[in-house]
DNA sequence: ACTTATTATCGTAATATTGCGATGTAAAAG
DNA sequence: CTTTTACATCGCAATATTACGATAATAAGT
């Protein structure tokens, strides 16, 4: 037990679930947010920015690789992170394509 | 350790996170998919539909009715499951709010 | 070469999640 | 009143996630 039975559901069902699973924590909202927020790239400022320490920032920003959200370049002895664009607006859309099903009004719920 | 630092994030960022982790499961995807594709509502039909036992789905529901997104009501001796097309609408326009944020395009990510 | 700065990774402890059998509860059926 | 049906909840075991110190790796500065 405690194991998730992947094998039960569609791969949609198991990938959506995955995305939704990388935005499913506080930290990452912010490491988002702050990319974002700055026009330019960052790095080692999420560990300042946010209160938590280094490792747990990379282990963050690893999740949010994983799934091609946050790209990291290399500039020198520090890396430059920033949202891709792409990846970004698919997920978006994915999202969407799945609130965008017909939620039917019926009896059991006034 | 171990335990989330909810208190260093803005309530929205929590609250973000929150809502993104009731969906970050395929269970409760093929749930909300199920409930969606019949007009009408559910109850232990979902046990016999996903190959998940009854204290599972139990608890799965529990999760999203604590949301809000799915509504329950009592029909005898059975319970009937639905979408909450109120609260449904809202969590979309509060992912589309996150993800409507400008991404700027950065020299070091090409 | 040596030191410093920046990030990644490893190992580990604390906590959370998942899944299910067992049990409890309430309504319908007999 | 007893049995059955449909759910909820409890308690537990297995697994996953979160966080961080320690350490490794790489590049820049001295």
């Amino acid at each position: 037990m405690g194991l998730t039975k992947s094998e039960i559901f569609t791969d949609q069902q198991n990938k959506l679930a995955s995305r939704f699973k990388v935005l499913a924590h506080p930290a990452r909202i912010a490491i988002l947010q702050y990319i974002i927020n700055q026009d330019a790239c960052i790095c080692n400022d999420l560990v300042e920015e946010l209160g938590l320490a280094q490792a747990t920032i990379s282990q963050h920003l690893k999740e949010l690789k994983n799934i091609g959200i946050v790209q990291g370049t290399i500039e020198g002895k520090s890396v430059c992170y920033c949202i891709d664009e792409k990846v970004w607006n698919e997920i978006q859309e994915e999202f969407n394509a799945f609130f965008n099903q017909e939620v039917k009004v019926t009896k059991c719920c006034p």
